[in-house]
DNA sequence: CGCGAGCTTGACGTTGTTCAACTAGAGTGG
DNA sequence: CCACTCTAGTTGAACAACGTCAAGCTCGCG
């Protein structure tokens, strides 16, 4: 897969957002020349913290992670293809609080921030859209936050591992993409514990693992698990 | 003061929201029209967590705090007057996820949200503004995660008397609104922790309290805590 | 076959919470 | 006016939770 891929069409693409179509057709065609496509390699880092923002990043192949770094790194999300990376950067900082980086091999969307904001502000409808993405980041980065603080360490774990099973697989058993320590960073713990209770599970017959497959046993347990902190 | 206030003239009210003139006089005036203004006690609830949205919430006057209930409480954010209070939830779930309480006597817009949704869209400058709003929401969301993991107790406090120094009370001598409960809250730690390292700061000549005001002595000394953790 | 990254486990130390006792001040009723 | 009570604040000691450190394991890859 060469690097940058050339231009697609964004009206017939099947990666596309699902709310472009709100836009007109010569709309759409502008963002499609404002638009560069990056293939990036697992672990490559798309977004590093502190540099300016340029760039509506959109996700259309692939799957990412949202992280602060600091003394420690704290995952804040995960973003799946068809979803834009935080798009409230674009009307806050210049600057991004945050990492991101590829957890697969990604294709990514770069378009111009001017002409994004451009063509959203031409188009009520479209700009609704974008502001619900934000409300909904923010909805959830608030149940991050009170799961975070409420919860001790076995809950959010628990929390961590309902959260990919629902969210992203939508299975029970799935091939994990994280290292313990990348799951670590999501569930704010170490390395060592996380470990430490997905042994605890394992042994109390919860889930069971292979490596990085995982294969959740009793969610009904694991919730009960993760409610009671 | 009587607890629902007569509707004012939304254009030459001195408490209004200052992006409020981008829309048209006959907005303002509908806006006027589906608003009604409530005066909160100290102490007395203004939103439910758990309950329905169906208005947005302007602080008029006064102070009030936005925290999630659980089995302890987390006080996300403080909200003064001439602002709104998170308007994500009208992009959102149709629950409030958090509840608003007053910190001290408020005037309270609540603008039916249908109403305000449908003024917004009609109007791409004001939506935007909207927009601007949710997103910094967003941004300082982050920032206050951040802190609240990767900071150590005595760094997560020096944080919250700077907060309260530098962006509510633009003053290192103030009478402090917050009970030290209240503090721990939103500092994410125990009463009596809030308390031990008030007094240790204290002892350490970094600050004077005298009941609720606290008068910040080496603001460059509390900064450098909040760094190292 | 050997190396290294990621994973695993145990022992131990630190951090922060819980519990309990106590103080100060504000409001209440006899 | 004084006892009474209630709430907020304060301090110390015991304890639990979590992180750190160290050692060893496993599996894929050169």
């Amino acid at each position: 897969m060469p690097r940058v891929t050339a231009p697609l069409n964004c009206q017939t693409c099947p990666y596309k957002w699902k709310y472009m179509d709100i836009l007109e057709e010569d709309s759409i065609t502008g963002i499609q020349n404002n638009c560069t496509i990056i293939n990036f390699k697992k672990g490559e880092t798309i977004v590093k913290q502190g540099t300016n923002v340029t760039h509506a990043l959109y996700v259309a192949k692939g799957m990412v992670k949202l992280y602060i770094e600091g003394s420690k790194n704290i995952i804040l999300k995960i973003i799946s293809n068809g979803n834009y990376i935080d798009l409230q950067t674009l009307y806050t900082d210049k600057r991004y609080n945050y990492s991101v980086s590829a957890l697969e091999n990604s294709m990514i969307c770069m378009v111009n921030s001017d002409y994004f904001i451009k063509t959203a502000e031409s188009k009520p409808g479209f700009l609704v859209e974008v502001t619900k993405s934000i409300s909904n980041s923010l909805r959830d980065v608030y149940d991050k936050i009170s799961d975070l603080e409420s919860k001790q360490i076995r809950g959010r774990l628990a929390d961590s591992l309902i959260y990919f099973a629902e969210n992203i697989y939508k299975s029970n058993t799935f091939d994990f993409i994280l290292t313990r320590k990348e799951l670590a960073e999501f569930s704010n713990m170490t390395m060592e514990n996380a470990v430490r209770i997905l042994s605890e599970f394992k042994k109390d017959g919860i889930i069971d693992t292979n490596g990085r497959e995982i294969n959740i046993l009793q969610p009904e347990l694991l919730k009960r698990i993760s409610e009671n902190s």
